[in-house]
DNA sequence: AATGAATGAGGATTCATTCAT
DNA sequence: AATGAATGAATCCTCATTCAT
């Protein structure tokens, strides 16, 4: 094997151990939050030793920092992108709510959510979280006065009526035990919350 | 003094010590999770040293326990009398969601709803709110139907869409950093959720 | 027992431990260095738990820079009076000699000296000794070359006779380990570097 | 090539890694003492991997009592060599003295020093001293007698005086942070000690 | 009843050593 | 022979709990 298969693949070793160790930190912490979290239960749900998690990061709070940091970035991605949905902006909005209450994305929330309401978490992450709140809002805006005007969505202040419907699915998506019965509301019936 | 004043009045001061420490514990408790609330924070929250918790509770679990066992009681009996309140089925509801939202039992709904949704409490708790669940919602079934009869909630399987409902306002009331602009949602906009 | 006897006895504790563990961590500290020092050891030799160590430091790190800076300032303190003891210049350093070399201060001349020497420590301790180098040596200069107008001691460089002196001193008490049949030189013998 | 050319090849890289292991071990375990070096900071100044150094040692500790072994086996050889060296006895022993100060003898001097005089050393290391000390000064107390007995150096019993002497040098070279503006004691002035 | 000093089990982190490549 | 990823025992430190006063 030439060396630069070599390093190659230990970079990809490391670009895995990282991901992995990422992934099962994300399930822990989304569901045990920060201080609840032991680095053993990470390091278990990944499948490596203890002491492994700190060839990768610096601490447990490193970790935790970011978790929170990319999937900020990640949020703010992806809400960028509302507005070119096709459809009303009824319609985006609902693709949009539909997305967040996505299985896959649920871990994700559940962390976010934690980690901006809960006390007991680094304060760098509480900063991020006053700096950030209406950057995730503010690209909804112009998308949800449209739906005003074309009479989609009720009368109301944009941004009181937008920081409230995602105040809620927020916390909704915090909830691991969701009722095992019926699971997480419809977009549908959510969106009744802007819509009146 | 009396002997028997004399026990009343120690009586008296252990009943006032021991709802301190329950009132200083909820708090923390509801604000920082199971895990992230250390004794020491109760013990300078009811201004009261550190070992005095032990005269009046065997652990941190037994008081995390003793709060959810109470409150949920509290809740229980709340919900009976729903049914009594004045108004139509709507108003009666929006009351009892009023009361949810209302800032002195906030606390109390908070907790709860960490403890309903965490993954670090004591496995007891997990057990109470796994026997809880329909405890809640039943009593506010018949209501919710005679409202959909009388045409002022939307149709849809009244079980399900209250469990929803629930869900939402319990999870809005987990976050202590709500929005500092526009605070929690009315419950006007919430109870859309029913109605359509 | 009245309140403030009980708040003083408490002091009177808290300042006990403090001194008991800070005689045991320098006892350990002196012997086998900082990284050699294990907060265990610290605790056995000073019959506590190792926890009780942190209710009176934050670190390992803040004891032994605490016992650098206090052990500092009381060889300072000496070195100011060296100036008043009775007899000649030769006398006075002679006597100063001893005190350094005797049994009482071992300890703190050891650690002191490990201190200065080791690559391991502290950062803010290499800071201190950077710091401080001169001011031991300089309110000695004057007693030097008085001695040697008198011709007590021999010419060369005032600062860097008694640099080289005092090295030579204080690297001798870093030995714990002295020569069990002959012990740490005479300061009569050691006097003979400043004398010729 | 031929089968035992590459065997020879492979020996010399061998010997050579082990050589390069040693020597930067040397250096840091000088500076930083046994229990303050990581095997880390070796590689690191051996510019090799981590894991190479136990293809050559079994142990941090095996290496470090090599180390010791060795330069006890080399100083050794060198103190017979004294009483060859051309001059009186005052002179032999100048002579000495420079080259134990001497910058290329000076990390195998510190280390000696500090595995001599440190607690935090394997037990193998401590037996090796206690068995060694006379064998250090043995060589030299017929010189010395001699250089009393022409007056060169002073009256006072040889092994006490050569012990001191010895102690005085060692000690100093375990420091390497030597005051910066003066360096080490001159041989002229540390030899004084014994000759009043 | 109340305090706060003391304990020790458990958690985060480090580092000597091993192992797959 | 050499690398560096991986391990886990040992270390520093925290915090629920106990105990002397």
């Amino acid at each position: 094997m030439s060396p630069l298969n070599r390093q190659q693949q230990l970079d990809q070793i490391r670009d895995e151990r990282r991901e992995q160790i990422k992934q099962a930190a994300l399930k822990i912490f989304a569901r045990r939050g920060y201080t609840g979290t032991k680095t053993s239960m990470i390091a278990k749900e990944a499948s490596i030793s203890e002491g492994l998690i700190y060839r990768y990061f610096n601490s447990k709070e490193e970790l935790f920092i970011t978790l929170v940091e990319e999937l900020m970035e990640e949020a703010k991605r992806e809400l960028k992108y509302v507005g070119y949905l096709p459809g009303t902006p009824f319609e985006q909005i609902r693709t949009l709510t539909k997305n967040m209450l996505d299985d896959n994305n649920m871990y994700a929330f559940m962390l976010m959510e934690r980690a901006r309401t809960a006390d007991d978490v680094p304060d760098k992450v509480t900063q991020i979280f006053e700096e950030a709140t209406n950057v995730l809002i503010d690209p909804i805006i112009p998308i949800f006065v449209k739906g005003q005007e074309s009479g989609e969505f009720s009368p109301g202040e944009p941004r009181k009526m937008l920081s409230w419907y995602f105040t809620i699915i927020n916390s909704l998506l915090t909830q691991e035990k969701i009722d095992e019965e019926f699971g997480l509301p419809d977009a549908d019936v959510l969106i009744r919350i802007l819509t009146n």
